[in-house]
DNA sequence: GTTGTTATCTAAAACGTTTTGAAGAAGCTG
DNA sequence: CAGCTTCTTCAAAACGTTTTAGATAACAAC
């Protein structure tokens, strides 16, 4: 591989003269200019981002860490934020942290690439791990989606509470009034307020909340299929059931079709979070979305602030996006 | 941020002898191994790849151009590439190029960086692309699912003909006899080959192919969805439909649904490749799948191998998995 | 006492950049 | 012509590692 000295030696200058060209330094002749540039063309020259990461202390690369990359939410945030961070000439390292030992590594393996800053969607929310990540030499680090608690750095989620109780709310309007709501593992902060907010939800529209229609189970497929369907076959079954996820929606839609039970006929069903193409499925199920677009872009663009001169001192920030209600078919009007 | 240097002064060695304790060289002492291993923990001690890097002209860092994350096919098989590279130590940088040019961009960028390999899903096809992609001065590369023409490079994919031979066969044993198929852009290898291959069955069960029942269109959501809303209003609409990709076949039912008709009362629908929760869709659709897991790991095992000693010279492979039929629902048996 | 051998450690060079301080040339001013 | 600017180029140091060739010491063998 050819390198800046290669370059000097045919183009007849020094390599600073040669480095000087290639970053568009204004002191160079453009004499000179013209003829750095078509020595580079003859060695084949392609510049060494490993040598100038190391000069400059910096490597234009930020680290990604998701749950999963096959997880479509994610998925869909990971391509905003790559999207963004190229446009501002930054490459992405994305990382699959299934459970909190990996994100550990992971996390440590980022800081040995010396990463210049970290976007995470966490999974795990255990002491230990907030810990951490509240750890000053840790690289600028923006965390998305779920909140951590007690966690010093910046966050960008949605108003969960609102997004449950949009849905409640809209159920409820249709004339329900036994709404079950299935959520995710206990400690989540997601799963934690979308349950509070359709409890809320419930309890301001004047009806007592029946604790044994709120059931919790691990935010994954087949899961969320047994614990619909034992909502399904009880004797008192809900007339609604809110899913506190995509992916749990369309699992209780498939237990509920798999039971012999039409939707929205014998019973509504309702999710939070969009499903891929969920406009493809069938019934069109009523769901609130998050504005993924923005919550990528925000995530680049605050981490490029704090890694910007003085960025790093600021307080940490907050952003809560509101989600967008958005009809479907899969609700029944039963009053 | 501290470095060796700071390790050799508190452990009062060289640094030479703090890098073999790293490297768990077998030359140093115990005694010695254990105040290294002291004096980097009280420092908070953290390696440097970049500057590891920049010695050994490797970086353990592996370019991923797909062309974009959230197409949930890209999505599981970057997820098996990442886990298996993470296995041997590498860590991927991933590329959306939804386009040529960009394309051509994020090949220079890794180029830059230096990645050891690159993994590529091209998106695609046209000679100065395969061109670029030939060229010696190019990192190894391993390209997966679409073949390009004329490239001298490993190749993963599947069997597109007998993947759409599969579905039609099926569909012919299931009396159907005027059979459409809707494919991706002319040009693309697997659009091609899946035409031909369908072409080819009900060529060989002694029918005529009509040609006016195999359109083409982009591998994209709503343009399925207008393509499959024609073939449906002919008056001669055809009794099945056989979708050249997961998007279009949702897209084709989506559709069908829409105009009235019902899957597969009225028209039977069939895909190739799996849709991400595909069996949550109502009615389950018939499809062939990719062996996703397979996939990914030979694409990093071979890659590997390319790294390492001597691997560089062996001659182009090529893998072609057989696609496995998986059954649903949205196909009518009308003899 | 010389020579080898083994075990452990180290100084210095190298990897490919960027940047700094200085130097040379050319042009202008007085 | 001396002195001052301005323009352009360059040598050398630095970034944080790994590796090589050698140094030192301890010990054994002759």
């Amino acid at each position: 591989m050819t390198t800046i000295k290669d370059v000097a030696r045919v183009a007849n200058v020094s390599i600073a003269t040669v480095s000087a060209t290639f970053n568009n330094s204004a002191v160079v002749r453009e004499e000179t200019r013209q003829r750095v540039h078509a020595a580079a063309v003859q060695v084949g020259y392609t510049p060494n981002s490993i040598a100038r990461s190391l000069r400059l202390a910096r490597t234009n690369l930020i680290g990604v860490v998701v749950q999963s990359i096959s997880n479509p939410y994610c998925a869909a945030v990971v391509r905003r934020i790559e999207k963004a961070a190229a446009n501002a000439g930054y490459s992405i390292i994305i990382c699959n942290a299934e459970d909190e030992a990996r994100s550990m590594e992971v996390l440590a393996q980022l800081r040995r690439q010396r990463v210049d800053g970290i976007i995470m969607m966490p999974g795990s929310s255990s002491a230990r791990f907030v810990d951490l990540l509240g750890k000053p030499d840790l690289p600028p680090l923006v965390t998305v989606d779920q909140k951590l608690p007690g966690l010093e750095r910046d966050f960008i989620g949605i108003d969960n509470r609102a997004a449950a109780r949009m849905l409640a709310d809209y159920l409820l309007r249709l004339g329900h009034r036994r709404i079950a709501f299935i959520t995710g593992e206990a400690g989540l902060w997601t799963a934690e307020e979308r349950l509070a907010g359709a409890k809320q939800a419930i309890e301001d529209a004047g009806l007592e909340v029946d604790p044994s229609l709120f059931v919790r189970t691990v935010f994954h497929l087949h899961a969320g299929n047994a614990v619909a369907a034992d909502l399904l076959n009880r004797i008192d079954r809900p007339t609604a059931i809110i899913a506190g996820n995509n992916v749990l929606a369309l699992g209780t839609l498939r237990a509920a079709i798999d039971l012999g039970f039409r939707c929205p006929e014998d019973i509504s069903i309702a999710g939070i979070d969009d499903v891929p193409w969920g406009d493809l499925v069938k019934p069109r199920i009523t769901t609130v979305v998050q504005p993924i677009k923005e919550i990528g872009n925000l995530a680049i663009e605050w981490l490029l602030e704090r890694l910007s001169d003085g960025g790093a001192e600021t307080q940490p920030r907050e952003q809560i996006f509101m989600p967008n209600f958005v009809a479907g078919e899969s609700c029944a009007d039963i009053r």
